[in-house]
DNA sequence: GCCTGATTTCTACCA
DNA sequence: ACTGGTAGAAATCAGGCG
């Protein structure tokens, strides 16, 4: 019989050497299933020495113990023809080692994609995509009670994959835990989970409560719901991470299992440092934080403020080193309790803005709905790659170490300081792909210096000489002309539906998936960890990326148009419509790329510093780039009162004005009346604590809390202020929750957060340094001088 | 040892 | 752990002075 499924989790068991492949999935009638197939033979390739033939190498394969069989096939390495053997393995985890095997063999030079793991490699192979529609041939299997789901299948055939866009009715599930330790860092070895709190995506709620700190009932209730609720996707903010971990240590030291899956087994952390839980789809929220840049501190409550989930001002906060305090006063608990739901509510809203992105990547990249949230971009754009190649017959490189060597990038034109009226943003669409696909730069196009020239000829970049094959079409040309030709199709189709329907929701998600991949492939070239790096690729698309940027400065000079600004593909240029539709037109026939129009600024304003500017927009609205507005290092009163001060100055254009607001926060500061949160400064950690060279603030505050049995990680932002006192700036820096805000050095804000803000924009209009702090009032000094302040 | 300017370290941004 | 170009603050170094 015939099924059709939606992909949305597989994994693979070996029962007496004979491999199968569990594909879970949902059909259209919304019954969950399990199609086994054990039909699918897993491989690698082996390629000969030059001079040894074929047979010989065959043989001597044939002959090593784990091989089951073998083909030989025509395959294509970075473009070239070669003769490779597909070596068959009866069970795929003796790939690695049979592949290592027979590399010790004299005919064999390299094996390819031993390293692809049997799951990918049936995804690959059989055009499988998860999140994705398919038919199959399918035979009821007897026995299997173990697994919940409501059919369990045999495969009779492979998958086929069919474009539909639609995603089945998905049950979800979204949790957040909150443990409990009297002192320090909650460690499971020694404390509870208190409190867990559940929702649904059928709208329920519900919270397993310790009584008396045990959660053994906590743990069995949360682990008896799971079951009963059976979701298909469990979502929470931190589970891979935290979480999941943390529950199934608990478990173990209460020595019960955390048996969630849908085949009776626990989640497991797996690649990627993603936890899979079998047959369903556990995803971590915080694998696609960095998809909203505008947040800069990543946490759950930020999150869902800036989505509009639940705003901060009408949430319960409560800080993770006050857990203890709010557990054990009963009034206080109830806080936490409140606390926690609203952490699951908030997971439940995000997870809303972030699902259909995420299923999108998962079905484009082809990674599992699970592993694609924690695979690093250029693991994406790679895996893209891979299911690319196997369609064209290249083998896959291997994953080699190489060294770094550094190559030029793009161009920065020094801005024109000062306030500029009317200026327009011309930029190049996607620059460097179009690059890419116009010069047809690739790892298979490539003609190293001393190679003879190809009949097609070759593009040469200019400065650095690489040349690029002009036929036929490289792996990447090919890739990109797909991947844009995709996305405008998708977009045509968007503009025809409204934006509120399902279908608009999964064709957004879809060609921001597609968009994404898109422009990190010339950042995958330049990648040294890339499988396909070959670094004048990199090299040569921003050489041409410089010299068509320069062209165009040239272009619009000599048409009289003014450039004030520039950077990498975009001219800021005096807004004069006629010339740039001349500009725009000579461009495109000179030098083949489009350049658009993006925006027009009313009026902008530049200082001499680069990658640093505001602009007023038509709408009324400020555009701040650069500036310490957007940057999340700096106390958030020194960039509310920049973005202040930059309105005032670009609409009411009164510096006076502006000072005078400065005053008023400079004021508002010594006298203590901005929010205490407002002072505080975020810092990412990049490494482990003793491997700084120098001492700073951050680590030091860090230092602290680790003191305080608070463990800090790689990537954690580190929230402090600078207390007042002797010493060094660092020597002053307090984490914002262990320090109170009388100890705060008011001084310390005024003098090197505010006044280096303000003086960035205001003394470019003339305002003089001694201007820029309030006036001292006679007055009011003498009081202060009186009382000691 | 103190002061000052130059250099290094660090983070986060832009495209 | 996708790229290079860039700003800016603080720590730290190097050298002059005495």
């Amino acid at each position: 019989m015939k099924v059709s499924f939606w992909l949305l989790d597989l994994n693979y068991e070996v029962q007496n050497g004979q491999p199968e492949i569990w594909l879970w999935g949902l059909d259209e009638n919304g019954r969950r299933l399990l199609i086994i197939d054990r039909n699918f033979q897993s491989y690698f390739y082996a390629v000969p020495k030059e001079g040894f033939t074929l047979e010989r190498v065959a043989e001597q394969i044939r002959k090593t113990p784990q091989v089951s069989s073998l083909e030989v096939v025509d395959r294509r390495y970075f473009g070239k023809k070669l003769k490779a053997i597909k070596v068959f393995c009866k069970n795929p985890d003796e790939i690695p080692r049979c592949a290592k095997n027979l590399k010790k063999l004299e005919g064999v030079k390299e094996c390819f994609e031993d390293d692809v793991r049997y799951s990918m490699r049936y995804l690959i192979d059989n055009g499988v995509v998860p999140c994705g529609w398919h038919e199959i041939e399918v035979q009821e299997a007897a026995g299997k009670t173990n697994v919940r789901v409501d059919e369990v299948y045999i495969a009779k055939s492979f998958p086929r994959y069919v474009e539909h866009a639609v995603t089945p009715p998905l049950k979800t599930l979204g949790f957040s835990i909150i443990c409990y330790s009297p002192k320090g860092m909650p460690k499971p070895e020694r404390n509870p989970v208190v409190v867990i709190s559940v929702a649904t995506n059928g709208g329920e709620e519900k919270q397993f409560v310790a009584e008396n700190g045990d959660d053994e009932p906590v743990l069995k209730a949360f682990v008896d719901y799971v079951r009963l609720f059976d979701p298909d996707i469990i979502i929470g903010y931190g589970n891979n991470r935290q979480d999941l971990p943390y529950l199934r240590r608990r478990c173990e030291v209460h020595g019960i299992r955390l048996g969630i899956d849908r085949q009776g087994g626990e989640p497991h952390t797996s690649v990627y440092g993603h936890v899979s839980i079998t047959g369903r789809a556990n995803i971590d929220l915080a694998d696609y934080a960095d998809e909203f840049p505008e947040v800069k501190v990543k946490t759950l409550e930020n999150l869902a403020d800036y989505l509009g989930v639940m705003k901060l001002s009408e949430r319960t906060l409560i800080e993770d080193i006050d857990f203890a305090e709010y557990w054990e006063n009963p009034e206080k608990r109830k806080l936490l309790l409140k606390f926690s739901m609203e952490n699951t509510r908030s997971i439940m809203g995000i997870a809303d803005a972030t699902l259909d992105f995420a299923m999108q990547l998962s079905s484009l990249v082809g990674l599992p709905l699970d592993h694609v949230g924690t695979a690093a971009v250029g693991f994406r754009v790679e895996w893209f790659l891979i299911k690319q190649a196997h369609k064209i017959g290249e083998l896959v490189p291997k994953r080699r170490e190489r060294p770094y060597l550094p190559y030029a990038g793009a161009i920065v034109l020094p801005p024109k300081p000062g306030i500029h009226d009317r200026i327009a943003v011309l930029d190049f669409k996607a620059m460097y792909p179009n690059i890419m696909v116009a010069y047809n730069l690739s790892p298979d196009t490539y003609v190293p210096p001393g190679e003879p020239l190809p009949p097609s000829g070759v593009w040469e970049a200019p400065e650095v000489g690489h040349r690029f094959r002009k036929e036929p079409p490289g792996f990447y040309k090919e890739v990109l002309t797909h991947l844009i030709r995709v996305r405008d199709e998708i977009r045509s189709k968007l503009k025809d539906l409204p934006p509120e329907s399902v279908e608009y929701r999964v064709l957004d998600a879809r060609q921001k998936a597609v968009k994404i991949i898109t422009n990190a492939s010339y950042g995958y070239a330049g990648w040294i960890g890339a499988r396909w790096y070959i670094k004048p690729v990199a090299e040569a698309a921003t050489a041409w990326g410089r010299s068509i940027i320069s062209n165009a400065v040239k272009i619009a000079e000599r048409l009289g148009i003014t450039v004030i600004y520039g950077d990498t593909d975009s001219l800021f240029v005096k807004h004069e419509p006629e010339k740039i539709e001349k500009l725009s037109r000579e461009i495109g026939e000179k030098i083949g790329l489009e350049i658009k129009p993006d925006k027009v600024y009313t009026r902008i304003l530049f200082t001499e510093a680069k990658k640093r500017y505001c602009g007023l927009l038509q709408n009324g609205k400020l555009d701040i780039v650069g500036l310490e507005v957007v940057r999340g290092d700096w106390a958030p009163i020194a960039k509310k009162a920049q973005e202040k001060i930059l309105e005032i100055v670009l609409k009411e254009k009164s510096p006076r004005k502006a000072v005078e607001y400065l005053h008023q926060v400079i004021r508002e500061i010594r006298d203590r009346k901005i929010p205490y949160r407002d002072l505080v400064i975020w810092k990412s950690l990049t490494r482990p604590l003793d491997e700084y060279a120098v001492r700073a603030a951050h680590v030091e505050a860090a230092k602290l809390l680790k003191r305080e049995g608070w463990e800090v990680s790689i990537g954690d932002k580190i929230g402090y202020v600078i207390t007042a006192g002797e010493g060094k700036l660092y020597e002053r820096a307090k984490p914002h929750v262990l320090a109170g805000y009388d100890e705060v050095d008011t001084e310390y804000y005024v003098q090197k957060q505010i006044i280096p803000v303000a003086s960035r924009i205001l003394e470019m209009l003339g305002v003089k340094r001694e201007e820029l702090l309030p006036p001292k009032a006679r007055e009011k000094r003498k009081l202060t001088d009186f009382f000691g302040a």
